[in-house]
DNA sequence: TCGCCACATAACGATATGACAAATCAATTT
DNA sequence: AAATTGATTTGTCATATCGTTATGTGGCGA
């Protein structure tokens, strides 16, 4: 069955930590945000660059950009007049992969639903 | 250095894509569902027993549930008058973890800084 | 030094979200 | 069938968030 049968006791999380789990879900919990991550994920681009690629303007950007950084998902450094952002924690593109897959797999479940005869 | 030098080339997503993964991590981004996510990863529980373990009222639980079941991370069944929810989506405790152990190192960064002298 | 450039910040309106209370619904019991 | 229990739905409010416009700021060139 696929069922993975690590049996760890799953322990009780305390209020804080479920915060701060919280506050970096809610990071990845917008489009926009993630489709910057997503940019970033095949290299570095600097904040002018994204502003073009993403379609969105331009303190729009900046704004996700920060709260990106306050939660330590990227980084950033000044070169002469741009600024130059990257993935700061490798977890970014882990996470993501791991939801797509999952996505895959509940679209190809509800496709072949679809085609049951039954 | 524990880095996974996996090259994969990462991807560009779609729109659509990043939507439906920005609903996923929303449905983690709250503090009380990921409470009642983590009650229900030590076993199924009626609806009741969250409500009372949660310190929430019911129909603040119940409509977090809802959100929890259409995004497919949690199931419900019946029992006679009481309704038993548990995990559906095992992907739910493992994101947990990487967050987890992600903010304990981030933790231990801080406190180390905190203690040298510099 | 003046102005421009890339970016950040502030202020604002529209919309979304979470928490609580009250009403509703469904299944069981008496 | 009426009452009771467990849960969902609805309405309301306060707060938070997104995106836009306008304004501020720091580094560089003329």
């Amino acid at each position: 069955m696929s069922r993975k049968s690590k049996s760890e006791p799953a322990k009780l999380l305390s209020p804080l930590a479920l915060e701060l789990i919280a506050a970096r879900f809610k990071a990845l919990s917008e489009p926009m945000r993630l489709r910057l991550l997503n940019l970033l994920m095949q290299g570095e681009h600097s904040v002018g660059q994204l502003v073009e690629a993403s379609g969105s303007g331009q303190a729009n950007v900046s704004k996700h950009l920060a709260l990106l950084r306050d939660t330590g998902m990227i980084g950033m450094r000044k070169e002469g007049l741009t600024t130059i952002c990257y993935i700061a924690d490798p977890i970014v593109g882990e996470l993501c992969e791991m939801m797509c897959s999952r996505l895959r797999e509940e679209m190809e479940r509800k496709a072949s639903a679809l085609n049951a005869t039954k």
